[in-house]
DNA sequence: CCCTTCTTTTGACACTGTCAAAACTAGCGG
DNA sequence: CCGCTAGTTTTGACAGTGTCAAAAGAAGGG
């Protein structure tokens, strides 16, 4: 579900305190029709249309769109930094540990942290994040022969 | 708590089926004496005794350890990938966003996948990784002035 | 329309990690 | 105890991701 701020890409920097560009634009753009999206692959989208856009130029708009709070960045283990426009709804993702694709999966407690630690050790806790891993319909039914993109579980494949 | 099998690193390499190195062993030992470091940090420590191990060596055994069960990789967004010797318990993490400081959290479910999503969406789940983000005890009186080491939050401040 | 400030371009560079081939060695068998 | 063989380590090059800095260019207010 998107609000009508979120069909405008203009409407959305502006709203934000960004002026209106057109790599801008065009970043905001690519990110709505493939979220989860690197880098590279904004950058392969945005050169379609506008083929002068540098690649430090994506990386500069993608670093000002997740500050001014129009992106958000996620970087599961093993792969870059990668962004998504669905900010402040509350949602963690799923990863397929062959190829990589990423789903967005809803929080049930709605509200931060979801989660509280049995200890916090003396942090101050603000956040908790959730990474879910495994295979994606695809591959789960291909079994494919391609080595897992996170060849080593950063929790275990099976203690956690 | 440690097994006697955990106090000697030449018995966790055997154990695993790993043949015994001098640069494993100190790698296993250093990880041993300093948990959540990462490679330049486990090749520093391991050059003060083995001044001619090599930066390669010490990928290649994180790597091997890692495979072998020994050891286990995690990637805080925003940091490089760190190891630690705590394999087989069921744990997550506290990742400081000041100072990246990582402190070990147990998980009050102890098994896997310890949290189910509310939509798996065609994905076959075999795990839950969570990482808990905030300010350590340090940071947290100190009100530093660093910038944070994660400037852009992976599931924003406030609202998860 | 101009000016100021912000944005983009350009090019270099740092960090993390991988690949490949030659030199070396742990551990087994004799 | 010695030598062999498979597994390790060294050496050097290299790839991907991302940052830094300065000059050129464009957005938007007056």
């Amino acid at each position: 579900m998107e609000t009508a701020q979120e069909l405008d890409p203009r409407a959305m920097l502006r709203g934000a305190g960004l002026r209106v560009t057109e790599p801008r634009v065009a970043v905001v753009t690519a990110l709505a029709h493939a979220p989860h999206s690197g880098a590279d692959v904004v950058f392969s989208s945005v050169s379609e249309t506008l083929p002068t856009t540098s690649r430090q130029a994506i990386y500069n708009v993608l670093n000002d769109i997740t500050q001014a709070g129009i992106a958000r960045r996620i970087e599961p283990a093993g792969q870059p930094g990668l962004y998504e426009l669905r900010v402040g709804d509350n949602h963690h993702h799923i990863v397929c540990r062959h190829c990589g694709a990423i789903s967005d999966v809803d929080c049930v407690t709605g509200h931060a942290p979801c989660l509280t630690p049995s200890t916090t050790n003396g942090f101050d806790l603000s956040e908790a994040e959730v990474t879910f891993w495994g295979l994606c319909a695809t591959c789960k039914t291909a079994t494919p022969p391609h080595p897992p993109i996170v060849p080593a579980s950063p929790q275990g494949e099976s203690r956690d």
